[in-house]
DNA sequence: TAGTTTAATTTTTTT
DNA sequence: AATTAAACTA
């Protein structure tokens, strides 16, 4: 076969016709019959109904590559529509595989908030803005309530500008505008919720500016008024898809609904069993109601899964068939065999860390004749972040690398979005919320009562409050030491202004000269908090990062709407992450912890969502274990602290759920001196291990024996943990030591097997005593 | 104005 | 427990 077939047959509508005829496409290789068919039927609604590990991303992509190679659209003719750009950059490098070169005539591929974007700037005057919008992210967003709520006059105390933010981007999430908030709402924050809500859209008018809700409302705004450009789209986007179709809000489903309806071209991809946003909107209706929405809709279901064991995606079926109101499907595999779901109990949340990450350790050297695995391929997935903290402390005294994922993203540090604002001055001396931001960091002595001044005169001028500030220096309001800072700073803005508006500027260099210039970079250097350090090591990547683009605008454009920043390291590690974070993703090995109720499912979501909240806890459990391919290890634990305080815990009632014969029940380590607590034997339990053959394990038994003969108190000292006395006794406090990944520190204190070390680089941590060596030792050893 | 102490709060998260 | 915001003191 020539390779030229493959080149000619992208070249043109006709010879690409031809090209499929004369031989089958290679994409459609390897396809089972449900696959090809979402593949194929390329005309008419389509709803792809792809439960997990079924190849979804495959047939979506190879869907674009036929639409494409048949010529039935233009690339530019496909809207291609994702939630996140990890998901959109992933989908275009995939289609370019398939296709055998890169697209890059793919401009509507994208997120809804990407393509909404490049949507508003081009029609930007319809909804009373200009085109050069600024997009303000959550931080800008709530700073921006506060001002609102205080001009309202009303108490921020009991009306934090978080709940009335959270309140707003609610309504728009459900395409209400101030005007369509329907009066059922009326009663919303202290009954000013519409009006506190039309007083922020009007001050984001007028600083020209939207927030991450508006990209999308704005648009359907747009559509709905304005019949003459919504045609110009209809027309444009002949073929729709969208990904993750059970995670669209109304918002979204009204934007895709009024550009899907002349051409009716519209493939939907989701899984209603993934549905686990919807705390955030997300609308599971709008799934199950699609063949309502689009009648004669084609419905195929991707139901043949490649992922997993028969064990695993057994135990997974199980416990989503608790759910009621499912499209369903079910899952299969041809994969047979493998290590059951694996269940365990731990006394409480400490010694489950510890053990995790002793099988960590076991997996990764190969245990009970499975093949080693590497730490890339294990993870452990989490209810709620503050649960990696165990995790993290245990394997930073163990030494096990590991990495977290969802942590602060780099553009939300505090030093990223502080040299931006000054980025953002330099480029919009009038952006209000940005002056505020840096107005007086470093500190230049301009505290509250300097900064209302400003905003004072600002607001009587009616200008920007770069502009009042000046006016405030040049009459001597504002004066002294503060007044000689603040006139530099408009001095310095001004500046850098002018810079760039000099044609092909160096906005690298310029980015430089403003950090330098305004003190910023000096007040991280004079910084002698532990941090320090790293902060400046982020301010240089930010400066590196800037060389990808243009100039400063265009910067800050991406950055505005690209969050994301995966690093990939070279070194083996562990994954920590939560479920949601964890979508879409796949290991070998994965590890859930905390099913217990109150923490998975979690109290909150059951209170404030009751059987809903309930239904979608569920969910995130199934979307846990179908992430595992080989081994899945749930566990539990008996006791735990919470907020500080210890608490005893009840197994998870999902655990009640997984159907028994899919499931091994492991006997905890923890059993040689410890005991089930007294709440944790209670009712609950016995009943519970009454029903399911789960519990008929000799470990389980013993553990419940025991617990009859130990009230629980202390967990600590209940627990008869074997202290290594050689270990402990070697230091005493002021001891200098050395650990192995933590480098020298002096001995703080000593608590049973630990010792309280503080650490000359790692601050201060507690530090199994068999892991240090003194001070003195390690310096003998040659590294 | 700036640093220090006290009190309140505590999910999941993308754009 | 730990973070964060607000109140308080120097």
């Amino acid at each position: 076969m020539s390779s030229f077939d493959d080149t000619d047959a992208f070249e043109g509508a006709s010879l690409s016709a031809r090209a499929m005829a004369a031989r089958p496409a290679p994409y459609l290789d390897g396809l089972n019959p449900a696959q090809r068919q979402a593949v194929e039927t390329l005309d008419g609604p389509v709803l792809m109904l792809a439960g997990a590990g079924t190849g979804k991303t495959r047939a979506l992509t190879a869907r674009i590559a036929h639409l494409l190679a048949r010529g039935q659209a233009r690339p530019n003719e496909v809207l291609a529509v994702t939630f996140t750009n990890k998901a959109a950059r992933e989908m275009k490098e995939r289609v370019g595989r398939l296709m055998g070169h890169a697209v890059e005539g793919m401009p509507w591929m994208g997120t809804f908030h990407s393509i909404s974007v490049k949507l508003l700037r081009r029609h930007a005057e319809l909804v009373g803005l200009k085109s050069n919008f600024t997009i303000l992210d959550t931080d800008d967003q709530i700073r921006l309530m506060k001002q609102i709520i205080a001009a309202a006059n009303i108490d921020e105390k009991r009306w934090p500008a978080r709940q009335l933010a959270g309140l707003i981007d609610n309504w728009k999430n459900r395409a209400w505008g101030p005007e369509q908030v329907p009066s059922s709402e009326a009663s919303a924050f202290n009954n000013m919720g519409t009006e506190l809500y039309a007083a922020y859209q009007a001050r984001l008018l007028t600083l020209n500016a939207c927030d991450f809700g508006d990209l999308l409302l704005h648009v359907v705004t747009i559509f709905q008024n304005h019949i003459d450009v919504l045609e110009q789209y209809q027309r444009w986007f002949r073929y729709i898809m969208v990904d993750e179709y059970q995670d669209t809000n109304v918002a979204q489903y009204l934007w895709l609904r009024l550009l899907a309806a002349k051409h009716k071209n519209i493939c939907c991809v989701g899984d209603d069993d993934q549905s686990i946003y919807g705390w955030r909107g997300a609308e599971v209706g709008n799934i199950l109601r699609f063949e309502k929405d689009f009648p004669g809709a084609t419905v195929i279901r991707l139901e043949q899964n490649y992922r997993s064991t028969e064990h695993i995606l057994a135990a997974a079926s199980g416990l989503i068939s608790a759910n009621a109101g499912r499209l369903g499907k079910t899952l299969w595999t041809e994969a047979k065999g493998g290590e059951k779901v694996r269940l365990i109990g731990h006394w409480d949340g400490e010694e489950e860390a510890r053990w995790i990450g002793e099988e960590a350790e076991a997996i990764q050297r190969g245990t009970r004749g499975m093949e080693p695995r590497s730490l890339n391929d294990q993870a452990i997935l989490v209810r709620a972040s503050h649960q990696m903290r165990a995790f993290e402390d245990r394997f930073l005294t163990i030494g096990l690398p590991y990495r977290v994922i969802g942590g602060p993203r780099f553009y939300e540090r505090l030093e990223i979005r502080d040299a931006m604002a000054y980025f953002r001055l330099a480029v919009s001396p009038d952006d209000d919320l940005a002056f505020e931001r840096v107005v007086n960091t470093p500190k230049r002595g301009l505290g509250d009562k300097a900064q209302q001044t400003i905003q004072r005169q600002a607001r009587e001028d009616g200008v920007s409050l770069l502009e009042g500030a000046r006016y405030c220096v040049a009459s001597g309001q504002i004066g002294g030491k503060g007044g000689a800072q603040l006139r530099t700073f408009v001095e310095n803005i001004d500046r850098w202004h002018r810079a760039t508006l000099v044609p092909d500027y160096d906005h690298v260099r310029l980015a430089e000269t403003i950090l330098d210039e305004s003190g910023y970079t000096a007040m991280w250097q004079n910084d002698k908090t532990p941090e320090a350090p790293g902060r400046l090591e982020n301010l240089k990547e930010l400066v590196k990062a800037l060389e990808n683009f243009d100039n400063l605008q265009g910067f800050l454009e991406h950055v505005s709407l690209i969050m994301d920043n995966d690093s990939e390291d070279a070194e083996e590690k562990i994954t920590i992450m939560t479920l949601h974070a964890a979508k879409g993703l796949e290991f070998p090995v994965v590890f859930l912890p905390g099913w217990e109720d109150g923490l998975f499912p979690s109290q909150r979501s059951m209170d404030e969502s009751g059987l809903k909240g309930l239904e979608e806890e569920r969910r995130l459990g199934y979307v846990g274990i179908t992430r595992a391919e080989e081994l899945c290890t749930i566990s539990f634990a008996g006791n735990r602290r919470v907020y500080g305080q210890w608490q005893s815990q009840m197994p998870s009632r999902f655990i009640d759920e997984l159907p028994a014969k899919h499931v091994e029940v492991l006997t905890p380590p923890g059993l040689y001196g410890g005991g089930y607590g007294a709440a944790a034997m209670s009712a609950g339990i016995e009943d519970r291990a009454a029903r399911a053959d789960v519990y008929n394990s000799p470990g389980w038994k013993r553990m419940q024996t025991r617990s009859q003969t130990r009230p629980v108190s202390q967990p600590r000292e209940a627990r008869n943990v074997v202290i290594d006395l050689d270990a402990v006794s070697a230091f005493t406090e002021g001891d200098r030591v050395f650990h192995q990944k933590f480098g020298y520190g002096v001995v703080e204190g000593i608590e049973g097997d630990k010792l309280e070390v503080a650490f000359d680089k790692a601050g201060t941590k507690h530090v199994v005593a068999s892991f240090i060596v003194s001070a003195e030792a390690a310096d003998d050893i040659p590294f």
